[in-house]
DNA sequence: TGCAATTCTTGACATATGTCAAAATATGAG
DNA sequence: CTCATATTTTGACATATGTCAAGAATTGCA
């Protein structure tokens, strides 16, 4: 069995209960993530789970009053998680906003080749387009990585308009998320992420700093002007 | 029940039977694709696809002779439309190398926008990561999109080392796909996505042309050489 | 129109799933 | 230790799934 680490799964308290009914609680949730990472959601059924867990399936109807239950918890463990975590990595930034950029995207990449990470989000992505709670959930957590983004392009480039840094900081969050698809544990191109990693750097952190106001305008509306 | 447009979804040729016949194989195969954009591979069940058919759950198994063989069917029907779509698309580009990458880049995105590609790569993902088929499918998918932008980015900058080229190609190539899972169809920044197609040609296209040769080199290759 | 090959339905099977109630067991404050 | 409370197992339920065999219905060539 592969190691998974989430550097903390976070979850909300439980009310009342022996301390054996915490780590019951807990024991569920980091087992239903590793099931769903490694057998994905069609599989991660709450027998799956029990077993895992050395505990059998109708305990987990004590935890938990539905599997709709579960997975929200879940979902919501998981995205507060990469939250934190997300906080924690760009705290430790030095104060040069370069240096903050090419941290944070080499962050999101190194991450990107955990085969957790790697696993887990095209699960999260595919719930998302089916079910409106999981939709929330990923959107807050891109939110968490898309505002710290948007705060180091402003200190590179204060030049630009709220709407410029909006689009640019989409722009650079997706392209890195995407790169783990290509480049994440098992993707074909793994070994290039190395490389991958220098040139995302390179390449945002140049378009950034020397982009001007307006970057972000559609193709059509960025024809040449009249001059008077 | 939104509509679902494949520009074309193509079959391996069924061998002998009736005219009937190659319509039901077709038919299902459609539907499955319907069912898995839909409602995720969690809910593509052999009795919903039939149900959406007008047959019986039986018949599937005339057809197929398992779900697995359906599946499979199913990946390679969809990593072959792509593929034909994809030549076809960059098929048509002027010779203008810059006009070429930018139409292939604009293709994709506005690919990404649709119900079904937004929806259904993830599912593609999801299966890639646990099927070994699947993941054949979706890397010679994937492929030949990158050997399109190797060639024109081997147009555009032909100093660059083979190398170079194809971890821009990577590079670009996951940039997009990435943009499709923040600004496709239903996705938070969907309605940034015509800002986002203007912002990837321009970045990409002044990064292709300005690109010197070892510009994929890790950042700590890149420390700066001793002068002899 | 016959009639053999093909397509489709019927109905069943074994197995799997989420859920629940009742009984059994474990926990820890007093 | 006692015992009320919390946790866990047991065993069942209704429903769902992939698969299959046998028979009914359809197709299209002769």
């Amino acid at each position: 069995m592969p190691d998974l680490n989430f550097s903390v799964l976070r979850f909300v308290p439980r009310e009342g209960g022996y301390a054996r009914g915490q780590e019951g609680f807990e024991l569920i949730l980091k087992t239903a993530v590793s099931v769903l990472v490694e057998h994905g959601y069609k599989d991660m059924t709450l027998r799956r789970i029990a077993k895992e867990c050395g505990m059998k399936a109708g305990n987990i109807s004590y935890y938990f009053k539905s599997k709709d239950d579960l997975v929200r918890a879940l979902l919501q463990a998981i995205s507060g998680s990469y939250e934190t975590a997300i906080s924690e990595a760009t705290a430790g930034a030095g104060g040069d906003p370069e240096s903050k950029l090419t941290q944070l995207i080499s962050f999101i990449l190194q991450d990107g080749t955990t085969r957790q990470t790697s696993y887990l989000f095209p699960e999260l992505w595919s719930l998302a387009n089916h079910d409106t709670f999981a939709k929330q959930c990923v959107d807050e957590l891109y939110l968490s990585e898309h505002q710290r983004f948007d705060e180091i392009i402003g200190e590179l480039n204060p030049a630009l308009s709220a709407d410029d840094r909006s689009v640019l900081s989409t722009f650079i969050l997706s392209s890195i998320e995407g790169i783990g698809v290509f480049a994440g544990y098992g993707k074909y191109w793994q070994d290039a992420m190395p490389q991958l990693q220098a040139t995302a750097c390179r390449c945002f952190l140049e378009f950034v700093k020397s982009a001007k106001p307006g970057v972000s305008g559609t193709l059509s509306a960025s024809a040449p002007e009249l001059k008077p």
